[in-house]
DNA sequence: CCCGACTCTCAAAGCGCTTTGATAGCGCGC
DNA sequence: GCGCGCTATCAAAGCGCTTTGAGAGTCGGG
């Protein structure tokens, strides 16, 4: 059923039927609604590519997924995300459009997602230091959110963000007020913004507490559970072994954790564990008391505040940029004891 | 830069521009050169919407992804699988639609898409037993693959799955070989077809030993960390306790591995444990050698394939239906071990 | 009684592409 | 020399919607 169908059964003219069913005031409201009740009998739905090609908006959002070239990775905190801006896009009448590319490919990506004209702004996931794409797509003119941020950037964009500087800032003085004074930290990839913030957070925390950063005891790697296990493994055998871990995943934090058990530790008591939690729907920390003290902020529900925020862009792209830092929450866990005293 | 302002720079009618740049035969060699030549320097690229439009295919694939509605739960091997459809659409041209819905509201949302046009297929995730998806996409004529099967379906269809049967009937059996008598199965939800396909496997291979399955040992449940641990500390902790675990997903072994460590057991040991592992891009099994004894099957390899199948069908919808049914691999690691004598 | 204002509806143009059907030019055989 | 077949190109219609600009009808005021 198209709406030339549907205009014929009604004996109406397509503009009428079209603007009695856009919402437009300057049809009879008894038209109006004799359409909208054919309309649902016939089920009628405008056929999407027609409609953005007469309006020239394409109700879609895209996003782009890079894949690491080196460990083929996906970032697993996609999945929340996207299930909390899909939320939105659902809500507000939007699809979205998602590519799936390596590293390298992103800005051919990005220029033809514009030529093409087959989404109407992005979500800009994973922002590094100094990132690229900003002026990318400020020069290409698509409207974009960046998760995250980027420091450095050259020019101002919107952006949607986790306050990880704080966040790892607290969970430092967190276990520096337990007693530890050799705590590792267990961190992402540092060409991501995020945990340059992470860090500057534990070093901030550390100064401030009279210590220095100690070069063994920081690692920076894709995220992964073997990550976690390997660092905890030679760290803990190292002489001048750390007695916390600050990790930038639950996903790494288990790995620590399952060095610990290797090592015959104990969590909480031997060795405690602080680690930054997003809140993935399949990974919980812990069902009713948490696991492991952490640093937690719902990554799902940022999807759905930075759709929203991406929306109120493209309706009118001249507002001014957009942002909004969220302050993780720190939750006691059974993964965080006093330091162990010296023998 | 769109065609008509192309053909015009170019001096040529529309028609031969369109030609060229697709193939056509009709057009001089020469002049195919100039035109792309141009199209390349002007980085031409056709409105999606328009193409769509005239040639009624919408070059997208739809993903529905339902949000089980009591827990909220992503189901985690999305990403992976869309992952690796996402190569297969980009290597073919077609984009990626996602819909992210709750369970209840998918029958809308597929029939949207139809009358929409937005997608020329769609991809069906996590079957059921006797899927109601499946006669309602082929009522209202969507080309979809399912990922899994649907013990029980009506209709024939295409599908793509792994042996989860055969798998778990081997994985069931090296566990009897290695002396195991009392093998706990942490399956999935069992209205999920797998899930109802791993339990035929386990039960097969406990009747095949002359066993017979223990409801007490037999646990269903939507898969994750928690689950495991809770179910296998009440196992373990009841008169009677397993010494091998199966389980449904690499996150439920992790749970399991939590309560052994908890309980103080040695995991391969005292309690041995074999899973399934779809190979999760972020959460291997090991990085160099497998941590788990585990049936694998690579979710993003079946996402590649799948979205080939798919738009195999698209192209030709009148075809045959088609199939593939892929054998998990049986990988021995760390986590299994002779079952531990009685005393 | 007529005119302007207002309400409701319509025909047609346009979005950017593909594709049909027509046409011009050219060499070739009869 | 004429018609045929072939090649290379084009004009125009059509995909299904929105939106502009116009028109038909109604009503009230002067």
């Amino acid at each position: 059923m198209n709406l030339k169908q549907l205009s014929e059964t009604l004996g109406l003219s397509q503009t009428t039927v079209s603007r009695a069913l856009n919402g437009y005031p300057e049809v009879n409201e008894e038209t109006r609604r004799r359409v909208m009740e054919a309309a649902r009998r016939h089920d009628y739905r405008p056929n999407t590519r027609a409609k953005s090609l007469a309006t020239g908006r394409a109700m879609a959002i895209g996003h782009v997924i890079p894949i690491s070239t080196k460990h083929e990775i996906v970032n697993p905190i996609f999945a929340d995300f996207i299930a909390g801006a899909g939320e939105t896009y659902t809500k507000m009448g939007y699809d979205m459009l998602l590519s799936v590319v390596p590293d390298a490919d992103q800005a051919r990506c990005y220029r033809e997602m514009k030529a093409k004209r087959n989404v109407d702004g992005v979500i800009l996931h994973g922002p590094h230091f100094n990132d690229s794409r900003i002026p990318l797509l400020t020069e290409i003119g698509l409207p974009f959110i960046v998760h995250g941020r980027s420091t450095n950037a050259a020019l101002p964009y919107s952006w949607l963000d986790v306050n990880s500087r704080r966040a790892f800032e607290r969970a430092t003085g967190l276990l520096l007020d337990l007693g530890h004074r050799r705590i590792a930290l267990l961190n992402g990839l540092e060409h991501m913004d995020f945990a340059l913030r992470r860090r500057a957070g534990y070093s901030a925390a550390l100064q401030a507490a009279g210590l220095e950063t100690d070069p063994a005891l920081m690692r920076s790697e894709e995220m992964t559970e073997g990550y976690g296990h390997r660092a905890a493994m030679e760290m803990l055998r190292g002489d001048a072994p750390p007695t916390a871990f600050l990790t930038s995943s639950l996903i790494i934090a288990l790995g620590v954790r399952r060095a610990l058990e290797e090592l015959g530790l104990k969590m909480g008591r031997d060795v405690s564990i602080v680690t930054h939690d997003d809140e993935l729907s399949y990974l919980r920390n812990g069902e009713d008391i948490p696991i492991y003290t952490a640093v937690r902020s719902s990554v799902r529900e940022a999807g759905r505040m930075a759709a929203e925020m991406l929306i109120l862009r493209i309706a009118d792209p001249t507002l001014p940029h957009l942002d909004r830092l969220l302050e993780a929450e720190l939750t006691i866990g059974q993964s965080t004891g006093p330091a162990p005293h010296r023998n």
